[in-house]
DNA sequence: CTGTTCATCTCGTAA
DNA sequence: TTACGAGGTGAACAG
């Protein structure tokens, strides 16, 4: 990791063109060849980046230090540095790596092991039932028939156009059809709950943690 | 701006729960008190972070230097300093922020110049025609009708659906219907045109260099 | 404020 | 390699 503070412009020519004027930033480069170009402001976002593999080519023009910096796909960054201010380089080593817990997955895993809490008598016929266009959350029977379950963490309207979808395909399955549709998360935007009562799509909202809790009770990874 | 190059443990607990394990990492605070903690790989991505407005308390223990950053949405993330190996501190003051050029905006825009590259006889009616689920990117009309034009930079199977509601919506409007639907964008995935085909939409790719040469061709904004 | 949509989205994963 | 969906999506803009 090599960190510079400086007055640059930056230019950039990809999948966009951009530009930056001259302005005090700090730039980062990484042990893997990466660049970004941060201001003052903002957590998440540099202003500039150039994502790996990328070629850092250094010149000097006029007193000014220029970076170039090209990857394989013919998008080009260039940074031209006017001033430094500062400089360091560290070496950090490989990263463990960011352990997550309450992603879609989870949800996933938590409802395939307890269907009961989504309508009485449920089964489980499959997860990730496969479709022509992709793969059903869950596939579930109940004695009416079977029913297609499409698990968030956050349902919006997407979701709902997702589900229907599949349902389209699954009912096109003699085997399978009547095919309901039930829509699941832990949270549900009013839009996507029109939507989906529209289209006859039965919703429900879940807790995360509440379901977990049925599974192992003083669960708690962190 | 504050760097802080630190061996250093993090847990975020808020909208998902993560764990960073012991590791070197450089932590950035930046003027709006924002914060974020970066590997040494990734330009674009920090692995933890926390978007301002945020606060930070520093307490030390045992040696070991603690931020608990908190929000006001109950998100917490606890930085645990076993090391700190190097700090600097700048202020980069403002910055000018970043001009761009080739955007869907600016694609819009010289399509609406244009309509006749759309498709022969082609006027344009209105951008951002207004629907009751939201704008037409552009309506047209010809001999034969109205046409609802949607306009990506990528066309994908979401911005079919997107059309579809738009095309339901305008349908039911006995002064525009029968209203035929129309996908432009520079790129069009297959899925997303075998869809817009099955729905009778028409497809077209464009060049957004070539449409700028149209109205100015010695264009070029950096 | 909410809702909607774009993004140089990034990033993972599965076919 | 490509395609697809999730994301602590973030960020901008309209109502």
């Amino acid at each position: 990791m090599r960190i510079v503070i400086t007055t640059c412009t930056v230019n950039y020519q990809g999948r966009l063109a951009s530009h930056l004027p001259k302005a005090q930033r700090l730039i980062m480069v990484k042990a893997d060849g990466s660049i970004s170009i941060h201001a003052d402001d903002r957590a998440y976002k540099p202003l500039n980046w150039m994502n790996p593999p990328c070629l850092i080519h250094e010149t000097t023009e006029n007193d000014e230090i220029v970076w170039s910096v090209s990857n394989k796909q013919g998008e080009l960054l260039v940074i031209t540095m006017h001033e430094v201010h500062h400089e360091v380089s560290a070496e950090l080593g490989d990263d463990p790596g960011l352990q997550k817990d309450g992603v879609e997955a989870h949800l996933q895993e938590l409802l395939a092991t307890h269907v009961e809490t989504l309508g009485e008598g449920f089964e489980l016929v499959r997860r990730e039932f496969p479709t022509p266009i992709g793969p059903v959350d869950l596939l579930c029977k109940d004695k009416d028939g079977y029913i297609a379950v499409e698990v968030k963490r956050r349902g919006e309207i997407d979701g709902v156009e997702q589900l229907t979808r599949y349902l389209d395909a699954l009912n096109l399955d003699p085997q399978l059809t009547p095919v309901r549709g039930m829509f699941v998360a832990q949270e549900i935007k009013p839009q996507a709950l029109t939507l989906a009562e529209h289209r006859n799509i039965r919703c429900l909202s879940v807790d995360y943690d509440e379901l977990r809790g049925m599974t192992d009770p003083q669960a708690r990874l962190f």
